[in-house]
DNA sequence: ATGCCTGCAAAATATTTGCATGTAA
DNA sequence: TTACATGCAAATATTTTGCAGGCAT
C-alpha cells in the first residue's frame, strides 16, 4: 500500500507519526486481522512507541474512517480486518484466528425480510471451527 | 417450562435454590436473550437474593451444558438465548436487542469448503439493523 | 497559532477466581 | 457426610476517558 499519507487526509485523519506507522503495519502486507494487543506488541518490535491509549484511539478512528472492519467472534475482544471487500469469516476457536472466507465461497440466499421500520446496516457470518 | 428440576438434573447439575430461580426467570416464559446484568436486575426484582458471579456461574453452567446458546454481537458483553433450534438473528444496534429469524426465513446456500483439518461447530449468521 | 493528537494514568465495564461458608444428595 | 454451590471481594482483562503537553496544519 503506497500512499499511505493521502490515504489518512482522504479518511480526514491527521498524518501524524503514530498514524503513518500503524498504517504501514496494517496496510502494508495484504490483509490482516488484528487485535489491540497484537497491533501494540507489533509496534513496540518494530520500534514504535506508542502508548495502548493510542492503539485504541487509532484502531476506533480508522474504523470510524471505514479504512477498518470490526469483526466480532470473542466476548470481549475485538478484532479489525484490514479487507474491506464483501466477505464473511471462519473463526479457529481453539486458536482465537479468523480466516476470510472468499465472497464466491459462499452465498446467501433469501435473506430474511427485514422489519418495517429498520434497514439493514451488515451481515456478519462466522463458521466456527475446531481442529478434527 | 415444567419440571425444571427434571431440566437440570439432566444436564447434570443440581437443583440449588438459585439455579431453580434462575432457569425459572430463563425458561418459563417464551424465548429469550439475556445478559448476566439482564438475569441479575430481573432476579433482584422478583426477590431473589444472588450474587454477580452467581449469575455468571450460573449462565455459563447453562451454556456447558446445552441449555443456553451463547450469542455475540456486541463487543464487551455476551448475551444468552433460550432457543435451541438452529436460527440466527437480527441485532438492532441502536437498542442493543436481538430477535431471532426464524429458520425458515433464512437459507444459506453455498457454504464454503471447510479447510482440512477443521470439523465446523457452528455457524452465526448476524443481519445487523438499524431505525431507519 | 490553533486545534487535533498523544501518552500516561486512572476509570469504566464485563467477567473470572479464591476462599470460607452453606447446602443438596 | 461430602462434594459441589454460593456469596463476597478481589483479581483480571479489555477498552475508554481526562488532562497536560506536543505536533500537524
Amino acid at each position: 500500500m503506497r500512499d499511505l499519507s493521502g490515504k489518512l487526509r482522504t479518511a480526514g485523519l491527521r498524518t501524524t507519526k503514530q498514524r503513518l506507522a500503524l498504517a504501514d503495519l496494517l496496510f502494508s502486507g495484504g490483509n490482516r486481522h488484528v487485535t489491540a494487543e497484537i497491533l501494540h506488541a507489533e509496534a513496540r518490535t518494530n520500534g514504535l512507541a506508542v502508548s495502548q491509549a493510542t492503539i485504541y484511539n487509532t484502531l476506533n478512528q480508522f474504523h470510524e474512517a471505514g479504512l477498518l472492519r470490526e469483526v466480532i467472534v470473542e466476548q470481549g475482544r475485538s478484532y479489525f480486518d484490514t479487507n474491506l471487500s464483501d466477505h464473511h469469516h471462519f473463526y479457529v476457536e481453539n486458536e482465537s484466528r479468523l480466516i476470510d472466507i472468499d465472497n464466491q465461497d459462499i452465498a446467501i440466499g433469501d435473506l430474511p425480510q427485514t422489519p418495517t421500520g429498520f434497514e439493514p446496516v451488515g451481515v456478519d457470518v462466522i463458521i466456527r471451527l475446531r481442529h478434527k
